[in-house]
DNA sequence: TCGTCGTTGTACGCGAGCGTATAGAACGTC
DNA sequence: GACGTTCTATACGCTCGCGTACAACGACGA
C-alpha cells in the first residue's frame, strides 16, 4: 500500500498551527492542503468533514496540555522553591507552541459550548496545580483560591492586554506582579523575564 | 428625500452585536442586511466595503469606550471609596454592551495590528484610571503598576478562564481577589456579587 | 509481473458572500 | 401632482470553500 504522504497528525498539526493565528475560522481544508503541498484528495480519508478535524485537532490539544501540566508537576520535587519556579512557568504560560492555541481556543470557547467544556478540564487541572503551590504558604483555603484566581487571569490576560507601563517593560511589571501574588517581598534587583 | 429606514448607525449597531459574539469574521454584509430585515442594496452606500464597515464599528467603540473611562471618573469625586466601588465596576468591567465588544476586540487584536493599536490607547485610558486609585493607597510606583496590571487582567482574563472553584462561586472568588488587589482586609461576610 | 489497496490529483455541483448595476419605491419640494 | 433625491430590492458575475466522484499513481504482496 502507498503509505501516507500526509498522514493524519499532519493535517492536525497544520490545522493548529492555523488556529494559532488565525482562529478556528481561519481552519479551512483546501488552505490547509495548499500549505502541506498537497491538495484536499486525502483529507476526507482521514476525516468525515472539517468538523472532525476541529475535534481532533482539539483532542490533540487537550491532551498535551494535560501531559504539559503533568511534567511541570513531575519536574520540581524541590520543595520550596518551586512556587518561584512554577509560577514563573506559569506567568510564561504553556510552551511557545502550546501558548497561541491556548489562546486561540480560549475565543472559541466563547461561542462553542463543546470547546468551553474541554477548557473546563484543562483549565480545573492548572487551577489544582495552583492551588497546590500557593497552598504551601498560604494556609486559609479561600485566599488559596483567590490568589490562584489571580495567578491564572495574569498568566493569561496580559496576553490580551495592550497597554504600556511609563518606562517599564512588561516583563518587569510582570515579576513584580508575581512578587504580590506570592505574598513575597520584592527583589531589589529585578529578577530574569517572566514572559516569553 | 427619502429619510433612511436603516441608516448608517444602524449597521455599525448590528455589526457590533454580531462582532460581540461571533468575532469579527462573522460580521457579513449580506447577515447584517437579514437580521436588518433589509437587504444589502443600501449598505454600499454608507461603505466603501465590509471593511469600511468593520473600520466604523471600532471608531464606535473606541469613542464609547473612552466616554465610559471619563464617565466612571466624573462619577465618584467622593474621596475614598472610590477605589472600592471603581474596582468593583473594573471587575465587571464595561457594561453588558460594551464588554462583549470588549474581548472580542482583544481577540481581533492579535491577528490586525490596526486593531491592536485602537486597544492599546483604549487599555491606556483604563491603566492610568487604575493607577490613579491604586495610587490613593499605594506609595511605590512600582507597586503601584503592578497591582494596577494585575486587577486590569483579572477584569480581563476571568472572562476567559474555565475553572471551577470548588464550592465557591466566580464571584466570591473574585470579591476576595479584589480584597488582595486592593490590599484590603477581608470582608467577614461576602459582599455582594462583582462580576456581571 | 501483475493485481490490490490506500493515497493523491482533478473535476464537478453546490452554496455563501462580496461588490456592481440598475430599476423601483418613498418621501420631501415646488 | 410632477420632480428629483435618496434609500431599497433584485439580479448578476465573481471567488472561495465544502464535500463527492472518479481516475491516476505507487508501494507492496502474491
Amino acid at each position: 500500500m502507498g503509505s501516507a504522504r500526509t498522514p493524519r497528525e499532519r493535517w492536525v498539526e497544520e490545522g493548529l498551527r492555523v488556529l494559532a493565528d488565525g482562529g478556528p475560522d481561519a481552519v479551512r481544508v483546501e488552505a490547509l492542503a495548499k500549505r502541506l503541498g498537497v491538495t484536499k484528495g486525502g483529507f476526507y480519508g482521514y476525516f468525515a468533514d472539517r468538523d472532525a478535524l476541529l475535534s481532533a485537532m482539539l483532542d490533540t490539544w487537550e491532551r498535551e496540555a494535560a501531559d504539559q501540566v503533568v511534567d511541570r508537576v513531575r519536574q520540581d520535587e524541590g520543595g520550596d522553591p518551586r512556587a518561584l519556579i512554577t509560577l514563573a512557568g506559569m506567568l510564561t504560560f504553556s510552551g511557545d507552541r502550546l501558548r497561541p492555541i491556548d489562546l486561540a481556543v480560549r475565543d472559541w470557547a466563547r461561542r462553542d459550548e463543546a470547546v468551553a467544556e474541554r477548557l473546563r478540564r484543562v483549565d480545573n487541572r492548572r487551577m489544582e496545580l495552583l492551588r497546590e503551590m500557593i497552598g504551601t504558604f498560604c494556609p486559609d483555603p479561600d485566599e488559596v483560591e483567590a490568589r490562584s484566581l489571580i495567578a491564572f487571569c495574569v498568566a493569561i490576560g496580559h496576553h490580551f492586554l495592550a497597554a504600556d507601563h511609563d518606562g517599564r517593560t512588561r516583563a518587569e511589571v510582570l515579576s513584580r506582579a508575581g512578587d504580590l501574588i506570592l505574598d513575597r517581598p520584592a527583589d531589589p534587583k529585578s529578577r530574569g523575564p517572566a514572559d516569553g
